[in-house]
DNA sequence: CCTAGTATATACATGCATGTATGTATCTTG
DNA sequence: CAAGATACATACATGCATGTATATACTAGG
């Protein structure tokens, strides 16, 4: 697609003379390939244990490959961030867009928590940023300015959708926003240790009650 | 203390002649030392980036004391867990025998929660153990063993409390004690990756509305 | 087609963490 | 206090993942 856009990662193309030729969408789809070859080796793996040759090979190439699009580990798992993000972001772009009723918006927003609550890739991949941002010190305000992106964009519906209603939160929105996705995420963390001790009913069952906990109370 | 009793780690004293000697108590403390070292190290590198000899260094040693107590990490790791789930175990039957009244068991239980969600060592300590079982499907069923343990411990002391009351929960015992845990963690990593996105006051918020609507509410 | 440029593979070098083998100090017991 | 055992340290060997340098296959333009 955009060859030398909005990209930050490491490598860059020396400005294509004139050419928006083949080989570039040929480059752009090992790129894509090789982006999701690391999403879920990272989400299967972790950030440490996942392995170059892995992602490589599951994008059907070798090491080789991958150093001619990326410069590291680091390097491919912060363009994943980003990707990750503006993903995110339409989701809920698109949820704002099929909806225009605030009480549909309403419910739509709760399914969508739900349905967080059952893709496992999302779950541990999100967990993997948030554990790297906790670990190093050095990378933190990168993906925190990364996530708070995401987190104001989710809160700014919440919080459109609640004034519309005419209600109000008891905390920021953006907080609540964050406070709900990560719930979702923990419960289906826990689902996969144990998905006996957390059946899927149940984790409805509890999402549900926490959403309407924090949307229907009112501010103290 | 014991020097051949539950434990599980693979090392093995020969069962020593007949002497319940000092040396015994040097080994324990280097034991407990190591232990230590390696919940802090666990904790602040996650499990595969902690270096063996890290943890040794942490507590004051090279690799050979390590290797002098444990078989590898990931040997380190399963006794940590056992140390861990005891710990917590014995807390929760401190609690309990600590309130004698059904009310003030369920207001030191939602303190509980509380201050689990302030506690970064213990989250990102869990997050691992957790991790791991996802991640290791041969060890998935010891890891899940142990953890049902402690669930089942804290979802008893729920149950108890609320036949006392004359409440039920909407949702096996067993579960409401594992969301509780959950979301307390799950609240404190939003924290560590921005402190501003959920500040200490909204998650004690958070933390009482959700406590609140699992125990407030009636079986559907 | 032939050449220049690009995309990917193969082969090699390096670093680093693990694990083992051996040495040294500390304790125990007669 | 001497001899055997135990706790720990030091030194060495191995494996493995990363990164780089070079070779081969593909594409584009003349």
């Amino acid at each position: 697609m955009n060859t030398s856009s909005i990209v930050t990662s490491g490598r860059r193309k020396k400005a294509a003379p004139t050419s928006p030729s083949r080989q570039q969408a040929r480059t752009a789809a090992t790129r894509r390939k090789l982006l999701l070859a690391a999403e879920q080796t990272f989400a299967h793996d972790g950030y440490e244990a996942a392995r170059l040759e892995d992602i490589a090979a599951r994008a059907g190439y070798t090491r080789g490959a991958f150093y001619a699009n990326f410069d590291s580990k680091e390097d491919i798992f912060f363009a994943l961030l980003e990707q990750w993000v503006a993903q995110r972001i339409s989701e809920v772009n698109e949820l704002l867009r099929r909806h225009e009723n605030p009480q549909q918006r309403l419910r739509a927003l709760r399914e969508h928590y739900a349905q967080i609550a059952k893709d496992r890739r999302l779950a541990l991949l999100s967990l993997e940023f948030k554990l790297f941002a906790v670990r190093h010190p050095e990378a933190h305000a990168r993906l925190r300015a990364r996530q708070r992106g995401l987190r104001s964009c989710g809160g700014d519906i919440l919080r459109r959708v609640m004034k519309s209603l005419g209600r109000s939160l008891p905390i920021s929105s953006a907080a609540a926003a964050t406070a709900l996705g990560a719930f979702s995420h923990a419960m289906l963390l826990e689902h996969l240790v144990d998905s006996s001790s957390l059946s899927d009913a149940e984790i409805r069952h509890l999402l549900g009650l926490f959403f309407d906990a924090v949307v229907a109370s009112q501010k103290q």
